[in-house]
DNA sequence: ATAATGAGTGGAAACGTTTCCACTTTGAGA
DNA sequence: TCTCAAAGTGGAAACGTTTCCACTCATTAT
C-alpha cells in the first residue's frame, strides 16, 4: 500500500545527482549529456518507477495530447464504431481520446463542446444535432482549435468526414425505379434530430421526380413507433398501396420488416425494404438486408487523419466524400402486381425540407 | 482570429483590480469576499470571457477529474453499451471519461493502461483481456488509485460489475433439458480472450452433469469461421446429430442460424439455438432469438456508480452480481425426433478449462 | 477606551514540467 | 602556453491554479 505515485523528475535528479533540467533533457532525449549522467539518470528512473506527468506537461507546453470526440450516443453502433475507427487512428500518435455523448440533445451537445474545451482539449472531433448551432463550437473555432466532424455534410468553416447523403439516397431511388417500383415512401425517425435523414430524404425525393416517379410518401414516427412493431405496423397499415419503403436506417430497415409481417405483407414479394448505413448484422438476417453500404469506421478514421494533419501543423483540407455502395439483398424485389397502384399520389410535404434539394454544394475536389 | 484562448485568473485579477486569490475565492464560491470585489471579478471574468484551465487545477489539486476506462473494443455492441452507461453515470459528476481499446489485445490492454495512468486518471474503469495478468493494473492496485471492472468474474482486491456467466449458463442447460435436447454443443470464439467464455462454458458443462445429460460438445472457432456462413456450416456438418447448440453471444446465434441454413437444418426444428447477451436487435430478427437476455448499459452505470463512490471517499463494496433473465425465442423448441440420438458422447476437452467449475467462488455478500 | 474578534485581502509557495540562460569544464587550434 | 568554441550542466522562470499565511481594518464586547 505504498503511496509511491509522487515520484516526480525531481527525485530523479536528485538521486541520481544532477539538476531537473538534465534529468529533463536525459530522459527526453532532448539535448547534450554525458554518457555518465545519463546512465546514472536512466537507472534512477527505472528503479524508481518514474513516469512523467502529463499534467505538468500540458502545463508547461501548452498542449494537453487529448482529443475531445462528442457523439450522440455510443448505444447506436454506426457512431460506436466511428469511434473505434478514431481509436485506431489516434492509436499510435500520442493522442489520447477524450469523449462525451449528448444523447441527441441539442444543449447538451453545447455544455458537452464547452466542457471539453475547458479540458483543454487540442481539438475537437464531434457529431453534433446542429454544429451550425452551437456558440461553444464557434467558440473552439475561433480559437484556432482543429475541428473535424463527422457525418455532417460540408459546413462552412469545418472540416468534415461524410458520405454524400443525397447522392447515396438517389442510388436507392434508382434500384427501386429499376424495379418498376411507383408508390415509395421515405421512413424516418422525426427529423429534428438529424440533418443526415434530411438529405436522405431530399437526395431520394429528387431522384424519384427525376425519374418521373410519383413523389414518395414522408413517414416520420418517433422512438415509440420504432420499437414497437405493433405501433410501427399500425402507421404501416395506413398506406397499404406501398410497394417499397426506403428507411433511414437499417435498425428501422428491420422494424419495418418486422412491422410487415405483423400485417401479413410478404418482404419482399409484397414490400420492398431497404436501409442505410449498412450495419454488419443485416447480413446475418434470414432476409440479409438491401442497404446503403457505408464504412463509419472509415468515417471516423478519416475525421482523426484530418485532426493529426492539422495537429502537426499541416493544412486544413477538405477530404473528398467517402464512398457508399449499394448492397444488394433479400429485401428487395419487383413490386407485387396485385397491389394495385392507381396513381393517386398521396405525398405529404416533408416537415423541415429545403425547398430545392441542398446538398451536395460544395461538392469537394 | 483572435488567439483569445490565454485568458488565465491573473488576467481577471488584474482587470478586477484585486489579487489572484481573491478572484479565485470569488470565482469558486471558496472564501469570503467583499460584495463590491465580487462584483467587480464576477463582470471581469464574464467581460474576458474566462474559463478555468483544468490543467492548472489539476495540477495543482493532483485530480484530473478524469476516469479512464478501457474496453476491447467499440465495435462491439455490448462494449460500446456499458460505456454509454458510464457515460451516462458520470455525466452530472464532473468527471469526464478517457477511452481505450485494446481489440482483444492483451499486450495492447497493458500498454493502455499505462497510458490511462501516466495521463493521471483519477480512476479506472477496465475490461481487459487478463486483468490478473497485467503489470499496469496491479500498479494502479498499489497506487491505490480506484478501479473497477466489468465483465469480468470478481477478482481479489478489485471491484468488479459483471454478470455471474456461470449461473446463467446453467439456465440455458435447464431450458434444454426441459425441452428434452440431449445432444448439445457450446459454440464460442477462442477461448484465450475471455474468461467470460470459459465460465458460461463450465456452467452449462456442469449443468448437463447435473441433470443427467451428456456432457456438452465444446465448438471452438475462430474469427473467419464466425464471419463466414459457409466456414461455420463446414464446421457445424461435422455434427449432424446437435439438436440444441449453445452460442456464447448473440452474434454467434445469428451466424449458427444463417449457418443451419446453409446446410438445409431449420431452425428450431432441427436445431435450437440460445444466444447469450440480449442484444437489442435479437429480437428484431425474424426469428427472435432466445438468449441469456443482460444488460451492459446497466453494468456500466454499476461500474460508473462504484467509482464516484471510492472517488468520493466511500468504501470500496463489491456490488451484487447483475440480474440476467433468460428470454424466450422462436429459436428454442422441441428436438426433432428424426435427429437420431444414438448416445454417442463425441465431447472434446475444452483447451483452457479448470478441471472444477471454478467461478462463483467469493459469491458477493 | 481598549482589547479581542473576524472579515476581507493579497503575496507567495507549491504542484511537475520544459527551456532559457549563464556558467563551468574540456579539448583543440594557434 | 593561451584563446576560443563547444559540450555539459544546473538554477530559475514560466505555465494556471489553489491555499496558506500574514496583514489591515472594522466591529463588538469588555
Amino acid at each position: 500500500m505504498s503511496k509511491s505515485s509522487n515520484i516526480t523528475i525531481k527525485d530523479v535528479a536528485q538521486s541520481a545527482g544532477c539538476g531537473v533540467a538534465t534529468a529533463s533533457r536525459v530522459l527526453n532525449n532532448s539535448g547534450p549529456a554525458s554518457a555518465d549522467v545519463r546512465e546514472r539518470v536512466e537507472r534512477a528512473a527505472r528503479e524508481l518507477g518514474f513516469s512523467f506527468s502529463s499534467i505538468g506537461r500540458a502545463l508547461q507546453s501548452r498542449r494537453s495530447m487529448t482529443v475531445g470526440c462528442l457523439v450522440p450516443s455510443l448505444a447506436n453502433p454506426v457512431f460506436a464504431e466511428a469511434v473505434q475507427g478514431v481509436q485506431v487512428e489516434l492509436l499510435g500518435s500520442g493522442y489520447q481520446m477524450l469523449i462525451s455523448c449528448s444523447n441527441y440533445n441539442e444543449a447538451a451537445d453545447d455544455a458537452a463542446i464547452e466542457m471539453l474545451l475547458s479540458k483543454e482539449t487540442d481539438a475537437l472531433l464531434a457529431t453534433m444535432v446542429a454544429p451550425d448551432r452551437s456558440p461553444a463550437l464557434r467558440l473552439a473555432q475561433k480559437r484556432g482549435i482543429p475541428i473535424s466532424l463527422m457525418f455532417h455534410d460540408p459546413l462552412d468553416g469545418f472540416i468534415t468526414s461524410y458520405v454524400d447523403n443525397f447522392d447515396a439516397a438517389k442510388e436507392v431511388a434508382r434500384q427501386f425505379a429499376d424495379l418498376c417500383h411507383r408508390r415509395t415512401a421515405f421512413l424516418a425517425l422525426r427529423f429534428s434530430t438529424s440533418d443526415r435523414s434530411r438529405n436522405r430524404y431530399a437526395g431520394f425525393h429528387s431522384e424519384c421526380r427525376a425519374r418521373g416517379l410519383p413523389d414518395p410518401t414522408l413517414i416520420e414516427i418517433g422512438e415509440a413507433e420504432a420499437n414497437q412493431p405493433e405501433r410501427l405496423a399500425a402507421i404501416l397499415a395506413q398506406h397499404p398501396k406501398l410497394t417499397a419503403i426506403f428507411a433511414s436506417n437499417d435498425f428501422l430497415a428491420i422494424a419495418v420488416q418486422k412491422a410487415a409481417r405483423l400485417l401479413g405483407w410478404r418482404v419482399p414479394q409484397d414490400l420492398s425494404v431497404v436501409g442505410f448505413d449498412g450495419i454488419e448484422v443485416g447480413r446475418l438476417l434470414e432476409k440479409p438486408l438491401a442497404t446503403i453500404e457505408t464504412s463509419p469506421e472509415a468515417m471516423g478514421r478519416q475525421a482523426a487523419r484530418s485532426l493529426l494533419n492539422m495537429l502537426q501543423g499541416g493544412p486544413s483540407i477538405q477530404p473528398p466524400a467517402l464512398p457508399f455502395a449499394f448492397r444488394a439483398g433479400a429485401t428487395l424485389a419487383l413490386p407485387n402486381p396485385e397491389k394495385g397502384d392507381d396513381g393517386r399520389g398521396a405525398t405529404q410535404p416533408p416537415s423541415d425540407l429545403p425547398a430545392e434539394p441542398q446538398a451536395q454544394t460544395r461538392m469537394n475536389r
